[in-house]
DNA sequence: AATCGTCTGCTTTTT
DNA sequence: GCAGACGATT
């Protein structure tokens, strides 16, 4: 044990990674280092002589799973620490149904489907199933299936009411398509164990330690499914804060941990609330917040770091002031203890908040970074190129199918891809493209197009599903052989367009190519369906301010945090208010106040450009919940007025006056 | 099939 | 105020 002294953990933290067998919960507040107990834990397990090949950690993101196994790479070496899994629940699921998935009726080839996917097909649903009378919005079905998938139904879907019949077509047509959407991979992962007892039986043995990362968020099924592979003898740990606990709008259930001991009963529980990243200026503030929530555990966090400077709260005039002072002190605080620009942050309620801050930071020159643009994977070269590989796994995904059939052109047209839609109701598109049937209908040419592309698909097929052979360059030849370049650079308007264009198509299969392990095109379609950061490492660029939401800011800590736009209707959010979720504003405010290790500034404005036209704002409730020892309110004017240091009052001035030549 | 104009309706978004 | 969707128009 003496052995675990190396890793410098606290009295509590060592308690917690030191437990035994049995449910653990691991209340960690924020800043409390959660990453290091759970890594050390696993170490720990270890070098008690566990196998590493039996321990599983799971996270939400791929962000968080890769952190977690760098940190305990780091504190156990390679070696001890490669046969440790750690996966995201999806990437968990996903690996059970490619071994299981013929037990519930789908091949285990099946597709994953995106949002976009999953829009398309909903939409289509909708509209074939929809009365003239009878309307519904795909992106509210969409949501409404979502949260029904994750937390159950309250009653079983019927052809009754209109969402039940879409949704009960749309389980039908995915199914038909051999696909899953992101929330079937739970559904159906938990399924599986469920009602297979040697799967889950397979599952349980093979994990002997379970380690849940912010067991806040999880929903119904990702409980079910930590519950399923834990079997009867429960070696569940699970970290979280329900302080933190900011996803219940998609499904996360925060009694999850505020219940735990109905779930795993008689467990250890641990506190964390030695804080290691903020000031007790700051930390006091937060935990002022926080105390008015009522279904909580209840924590104080502290800090050894000392009182540090005071919060500030700033009254500005509207938005148009709050950016510009925001913006101006940072610029001045920069300069004044010269620091990169990496160390400030900008969070806020919604993405639209971010546009007279980036007008702003743009006059002023200051380089920054936008946070939850759009991806990667957005782009439309990048999703062709997909799609072919798609097809080539699994040619039953009509979304896929129907993005190739007409890039590039190939002679056929959309009123046979209607009548052959038509006929292919529950199955698929390309089966239906395949039967002779069809010939009847259309002309001879048509039919020779039909045959020449089915043909083209089934002769890669082959070829890829031949052992040793190369996925990127199998996939290079078809995009070479069918003419999507040269359709590609009709298609784009500028030369500079279309040479971007493939660059990126050409970076896509360069990966391809070297994608370790060479498990396979599968795998690697799985993991790019399953990880936004690997898009968004290449479209980011990774200097200056942050801009970012309050919830994407989640886990993230910046040396100096800006909270913008603390106003009644904003944050909480009106329809928070509307929807009785102002708690989760709450916890959603204490989670930015929580981001902050040195100086935190809170803004306000009094009006505020909303739709088009200026309106008056009343500042937010929770302010009075936060102001106390230590913090300081003031409005704009003053801060102009009166600066801090001479310094610092010559570079405001210096700055708006460039503000203002601009 | 592409482009233009008008209408609508407006958080957050780990996978 | 503006993006995104949809329908009318060429």
């Amino acid at each position: 044990m003496s052995k675990f002294r190396m890793f410098d953990l606290n009295p509590e933290q060592q308690n917690a990674a030191t437990h035994g067998t049995g449910p653990l919960l691991i209340l960690a507040g924020a800043g409390t280092g959660k990453t290091r107990v759970i890594t050390a834990r696993m170490a720990w397990l270890t070098a008690q002589g566990h196998s590493a090949s039996r321990i599983l950690g799971v996270t939400f993101t791929n962000k968080a799973a890769k952190e977690m196994k760098n940190r305990v790479v780091d504190m156990i070496g390679t070696e001890g620490a490669k046969d440790i899994t750690i996966s995201t629940f999806h990437s968990l699921c996903v690996r059970i149904l490619r071994q299981s998935a013929h037990l519930l009726g789908y091949k285990d080839n099946f597709s994953i489907l995106d949002d976009s996917d999953q829009s398309g097909i909903l939409k289509k649903i909708i509209h074939r199933t929809a009365a003239k009378d009878e309307k519904l919005d795909p992106a509210v079905a969409r949501a409404l299936i979502s949260k029904a998938k994750n937390s159950g139904w309250n009653a079983p879907p019927t052809e009754a009411t209109l969402l039940g019949a879409v949704y009960l077509r749309y389980q039908d047509e995915l199914k038909g398509l051999n696909a899953m959407d992101f929330d079937d991979l739970l559904l159906l992962a938990v399924r599986v164990l469920r009602e297979h007892a040697e799967t889950a039986t397979h599952w349980q043995e093979r994990y002997e330690f379970l380690l849940v990362d912010e067991f806040q968020d999880t929903n119904r099924l990702q409980l079910e499914l930590v519950s399923l592979l834990a079997g009867k003898h429960p070696n569940v740990c699970v970290v979280g804060d329900d302080d933190q606990s900011i996803y219940g709008w998609r499904g996360a259930e925060v009694s999850n941990i505020l219940e735990f001991e109905r779930h795993f009963p008689n467990p250890v529980i641990v506190k964390l609330e030695q804080n290691y990243r903020s000031t007790n200026t700051i930390l006091n503030a937060a935990n002022r917040l926080i105390r008015n929530n009522v279904r909580r555990r209840g924590k104080n966090l502290w800090s050894a770091a000392g009182e540090g400077s005071p919060v500030h709260v700033l009254a500005m005039r509207d938005d148009r002031e709050e950016a510009e002072l925001v913006t101006s002190e940072i610029a001045a605080h920069r300069h004044a203890e010269q620091l990169p620009w990496e160390h400030f942050a900008i969070l806020y309620r919604t993405n639209q908040q971010s546009r007279p801050i980036e007008e702003t930071l743009r006059k002023l020159k200051i380089p920054y970074r936008l946070i939850g643009g759009k991806s990667f994977f957005d782009r439309r070269e990048i999703k062709d190129v997909l799609a072919y590989a798609t097809c080539l796994i699994n040619p039953s995904n009509d979304p896929s199918l129907l993005r190739i059939l007409r890039t590039p052109p190939r002679g056929i047209g959309a009123v046979t891809i209607e009548n052959a839609l038509e006929q292919s109701r529950n199955g698929s598109l390309f089966e239906v493209l395949r039967t002779p049937e069809l010939s009847d209908t259309v002309s001879s040419r048509t039919r020779q197009a039909i045959t020449a592309f089915c043909d083209l698909i089934e002769t890669y097929r082959i070829r890829l599903s031949t052992p040793s052979s190369d996925p990127s360059s199998i996939l290079r030849t078809l995009l070479e052989e069918s003419g999507y370049f040269e359709d590609l650079q009709r298609s784009c308007k500028t030369p500079a367009e279309s040479l971007r264009r493939e660059e990126n198509v050409r970076s896509l299969l360069r990966d391809l190519s070297e994608y370790k392990d060479h498990k396979g095109l599968s795998t690697f379609l799985d993991e790019i369906t399953l990880d936004n950061d690997r898009q968004e490492e290449q479209t980011e660029s990774s200097t200056g301010v942050t801009l970012i939401t309050l919830h994407a800011a989640k886990g993230l800590e910046f040396p100096h945090v800006y909270l913008i736009g603390a106003e009644d209707g904003l944050l909480p959010h009106q329809r928070s208010k509307s929807e009785g979720t102002v708690d989760e504003e709450r916890r959603l405010f204490y989670v930015g106040i929580t981001r902050a290790m040195k100086t935190l500034t809170i803004s306000h404005a009094l009006q505020r450009v909303k739709y088009g036209s200026p309106m008056s704002c009343q500042r937010s409730p929770f302010l009075s919940e936060i102001v106390g020892e230590g913090v300081l309110e003031s409005t704009g004017t003053e801060i102009l007025n009166q600066p801090a240091s001479e310094e610092m009052a010559a570079d405001h001035f210096a700055l708006l006056k460039q503000m203002l030549s601009n």
